[in-house]
DNA sequence: GCCAACGTTGGC
DNA sequence: GCCAACGTTGGC
């Protein structure tokens, strides 16, 4: 057996990599708040939505690409990537009094709410600004630019996900 | 700060 | 199960 040269993190069941988009204020969460964690690695937490919620617990695996965007933000921008390193397990932010985003129906026994980790990959060199994805042929079409788009975990194409990488001007990694 | 789009809640 | 009212998101 040939030795594996990659340093990517394998899926389960030989799966194959998948991309995401990740929306966070940047005044709550920055990219900069991410390369300065332990491991550079977060838990995403706080996602109180049905439809992020069950590709946060079924769909994102380990080894996936993710775009870090700034919502509510200037710029608007994807800042950089990350990769997912941790699969879907219970948010325990929901379960606390104390936390901004607790939500009394979910429990330990029955949780509602699910995050997963992620572990930055890079910083663009530039922010890549909706302007400039709206000018690309490719990234003008990503859900993020659509009207009334509000999911924060949303799905990328692997088109998509080369296309951000080649105006960024870096290689992907993932 | 405005407001359109969206998701959720709750009365019926 | 419908749908109006409401709260939130998020671009502009």
């Amino acid at each position: 057996m040939p030795k594996k040269t990659t340093n990517r993190k394998k899926s389960p069941a030989n799966r194959p990599v998948h991309f995401w988009l990740f929306k966070s204020e940047a005044d709550c969460y920055s990219i900069n708040h991410l390369a300065g964690e332990r491991k550079q690695t977060t838990f995403w937490d706080g996602v109180r939505n049905y439809q992020a919620r069950n590709m946060l617990r079924d769909e994102v695996q380990p080894g996936d690409g993710v775009f870090f965007y700034h919502s509510n933000s200037d710029p608007l921008a994807i800042v950089g990537t990350a990769q997912v390193v941790k699969a879907g397990y219970p948010d325990h932010t929901a379960f606390d009094p104390q936390e901004k985003h607790f939500d009394p129906k979910s429990s330990t026994e029955n949780p509602t709410w699910y995050m997963v980790d992620i572990q930055l990959v890079s910083q663009f060199p530039e922010p890549i600004t909706r302007e400039m994805l709206r000018e690309d042929q490719v990234t003008s079409g990503m859900m993020v630019l659509a009207r009334g788009s509000r999911l924060s975990i949303q799905p990328v194409t692997p088109e998509e996900w080369k296309a951000v990488h080649k105006i960024a001007g870096v290689k992907p990694q993932l």
